[in-house]
DNA sequence: TTGAAAGCGCTAACAT
DNA sequence: ATGTTAGCGCTTTCAA
């Protein structure tokens, strides 16, 4: 069994004083309070010497505040979440607040337990990507009356969001081939039941009945075999021209093209929504539409924190704009 | 302002009963103290309509203890690192305990802060994957008494350690190449000043020797054009094979080879240490070295929980395998 | 210039 | 079968 953790009062009980007294000191109050410069430098002498860690508990327990903010992400194994979750953390930090990072994996239920966790902890604050369904997660956060910014993903109307717009971006993206494409096949990932899938599936749709160019929808196989035979099938079609909506299934598609030998960008035009550390590696390197991450991190803290301060109405909707990052393969 | 939370006291009123009842019946130890159905049922009724959340807090100081786990990661945007991060917590989850993530940048002066409000809020225990100089962080580790396992990068001999052997796992890399090689070229990132790169190096340089194969360590700059050079230099020499020592600098690598037109694995054989969600759809696919990145997760958690349990004397370094991924660059 | 004491919300030993 | 109460470690008001 490991020994107690030193408390207020080993300290006050060590030096000869009262836990008052300590606890002034100890929170630089102690000129405010009058308390001699020798009795404060002998408190902190027996507090460094004991390796006194104030119990944040007892200190948020009496205070009724934490200054942490609750942070819940979809998925930290995906780079753009990652990212995020970087931005946040140490913009949070500036700020005076500490973050509680939890991860669901897409997990509805356990998206639903580990808010409730963090809700448990008293969170003063919250940043939140959510998985698709929203309907079990908006009374949750009505009962509790904590200030949530949703981001990348929206919630409803009535939350703040800071992300894009996916289906407008998505939208723009179909402006940037140099050349006039013949027939474009838009590929998405094998599951889509993403609102930020679906809605670049719109844009792209929209853009090009604009543009008047054939075009169609791929969903993408996992199995390499069957999406080899995929693109080999919209090649012969006439294709010239491929949207990846996600950079995973970028990767896939870029292996199946190269397996029928396609030549990129000569022959066949590639642009891909969301770049990738990757990218600009490759042969050709890839020619990609960046989300602001940082920004969007930014934001839905900067969001947030005059939320926490003064009594906004929340509602409030920010949509960043994407960037354009020409490599080779369009 | 928001409202307060609904407390145990407001249901205890609402029902017209004492606190410890409400107490019992939400921990389900209703029936443990025979409190009538008819109670129990009102009182998780109300505690429902009141969106009751207990606060964590409250109970943790009372019971001196949390269930919760620190952890404390290098990088979590390197997918090494977003990748163990994800099982340690799965692994955590269903052993009963929460956690909560810290990033740290690799920033020492932001580890030992970070650290310090992990201690703070009363964590059970730690996992941690240091920054490269521990010297400060050791004792702030010795003044807790918290079970601490350090994975991917060991803390000093007297703490626990799960991860890999980085000289002997770079060592057995370079038996991979399947034809005999004539000059290996041994590349690494433009900062070594990590623990396992070092090793990384040292037993990489081992294996030349003990092959009698010619060889010579490259720092690759970040530079584009640079590497570019750097690499065509080494080319002439006439190398023909290269190891990367992580993924990023294995991109980097790879661009500077297809920009001096080389044949891989025609002419040049490549593999790398560490494996990427990018190589299996690189062209040609990359044959790299994997991490056993859930084991390490699997196990830190394992023995963290182990040392939490019984009272086990730390000290104990667990060292996994790694898997060569076949695939087409060597 | 400092100490005493109340109380944050909860649990658990002890009463009844 | 349920209520009373002490106390976890801390802050802060009031008293001295």
């Amino acid at each position: 069994m490991r020994e107690k953790r030193t408390s207020l009062d080993d300290i006050a009980k060590a030096v000869g004083v009262s836990k008052a007294t300590v606890s002034f000191v100890l929170n630089d109050k102690g000129d405010e309070f009058n308390i001699s410069k020798k009795k404060q430098e002998l408190i902190r002498e027996k507090a460094k010497e004991l390796a006194y860690v104030p119990n944040f508990f007892a200190k948020s327990l009496r205070q009724g505040q934490t200054k942490t903010i609750g942070v819940v992400l979809a998925d930290i194994t995906n780079p753009f979440y990652a990212e995020l979750c970087k931005t946040v953390q140490e913009e949070l930090y500036k700020r005076g607040y500490s973050t509680l990072i939890v991860n669901t994996h897409d997990d509805q239920q356990l998206e639903k337990i580990l808010m409730k966790e963090l809700i448990q902890r008293s969170i003063d604050g919250m940043i939140i990507s959510p998985c698709n369904d929203i309907s079990e997660l908006i009374p949750i956060l009505n009962d509790t009356h904590i200030p949530v910014v949703f981001a990348d993903r929206p919630g409803d109307d009535h939350a703040d969001f800071v992300g894009i717009n996916n289906e407008n971006e998505a939208f723009k993206l179909l402006q940037n081939f140099t050349t006039k494409v013949k027939r474009v096949v838009v590929v998405c990932p094998s599951v889509t039941a993403v609102s930020t899938i679906e809605k670049r599936i719109e844009g792209t749709l929209r853009a090009c009945k604009q543009l008047d160019v054939e075009h169609s929808v791929l969903k993408l196989s996992d199995l390499a075999s069957k999406a080899d035979e995929q693109v080999r099938e919209e090649l012969k079609k006439g294709t010239d021209a491929f949207v990846a909506l996600n950079n995973m299934v970028a990767f896939k598609l870029l292996a199946a093209l190269n397996h029928a030998k396609a030549k990129i960008p000569k022959d066949i035009k590639l642009v891909s929504f969301d770049d990738h550390e990757a990218y600009p590696y490759m042969d050709p390197p890839i020619s990609a539409l960046r989300q602001p991450i940082y920004h969007i991190g930014l934001e839905s803290v900067e969001r947030l924190v005059d939320r926490l301060k003064e009594t906004k109405v929340p509602g409030k909707h920010l949509l960043l704009s994407c960037e354009f990052i020409e490599r080779e393969s369009h």
